[in-house]
DNA sequence: TCACAATATCTGTTTTGTCAGATACTTGTC
DNA sequence: GACAAGTATCTGACAAAACAGATATTGTGA
């Protein structure tokens, strides 16, 4: 008989401390999924209280503008979105049942629609953005210099381009 | 009569183009969310059919282990995981249903419940420690040297530590 | 050309999380 | 001590997203 009884979580927990509480690498995954949570909880409730658009709708309509050709296919919204396919199309539903963007069809490929954004959404976009940067400004950039807003995003699109891309 | 007729979405998209689609807060706001989103669909995806530990469980029991007194409070949950107060009490009853984790009673204030590690919960998190350490190395670190990675949670902190706390 | 694998989107069902409000407890004031 | 205000957690009703599989279309090799 031991005396392990008592606290033998706590004891299996003294072990893992070192090892799991202080791994950066665990604290940098859990940080980032903080963080973003946060900033969409925050800056998505400003926007969406005061511009009524939904800050996951800003980020399907940000992304159109931002393709070259102007448009996207579902599946490229839900790659840039990380949605699943259904969930993709069920958020673009709701955008498009909201006059935000449209459907179209690809003479192509019968099999892909085209999203494409509308003049409401356009404007809706460009409402929505003066009030989101102010936001930004004010919760986000005062934390950051611009060299260090530059770093960051370096950073984090490395980390998102997936796997090693080196060759060599 | 104008000619703005057929592509008039597009025009309002063009003159949105350089303030919106350029812009480094809103594309960082936007990456964030994107870079979190992602590591959270792979890593949580082989941390779960690997271990059947659903990412959002590893969470909740690293955030206990690594708290100093070893148990958080159901609001510190809470906090710490970016949920609602009733997001949380659900999270938390799904994890206790399985054993690994349990609340207990606060002597000193009866509205306050504990949240403590089990055993069992102790040893799955030492089980999906070890393969989700070697899907972050995979996955995250072959992107980022140590400085970077020191770097990163550096300036993902104080982008998390909320308002500016500077004074003067 | 026909069968068959691959791709793009959508749908039925279930899980997960939010929101608003309920409940239980504590604290400060009179 | 009683009451109002504040705090911590939980609950009912709803919305959002995941998962698995269905449907339609395209590409491919015998």
């Amino acid at each position: 008989m031991t005396i392990t009884e008592p606290a033998s979580a706590k004891d299996a927990v003294a072990a893992l401390c070192p090892s799991v509480a202080k791994d950066e690498r665990i604290m940098l995954v859990g940080l980032l999924a903080e963080t973003a949570a946060r900033l969409q909880r925050t800056l998505g409730g400003w926007l969406e209280s005061e511009c009524g658009l939904p800050l996951a709708w800003y980020e399907v309509l940000v992304r159109i503008v931002r393709s070259p050709e102007g448009r996207l296919t579902m599946s490229e919204v839900a790659d840039k979105t990380v949605y699943t396919s259904g969930g993709t199309t069920r958020l673009v539903d709701r955008i498009e049942e909201a006059g935000l963007l449209q459907r179209a069809k690809c003479p192509s490929d019968r099999r892909t629609v085209y999203v494409e954004i509308t003049e409401a959404g356009a404007a809706a976009l460009a409402a929505a953005t003066e009030v989101h940067l102010s936001h930004i400004d004010a919760e986000v950039m005062v934390h950051l210099d611009d060299a260090e807003r530059t770093t960051l995003i370096d950073l984090l699109t490395r980390i998102n381009e997936g796997p090693a891309s080196c060759t060599a």
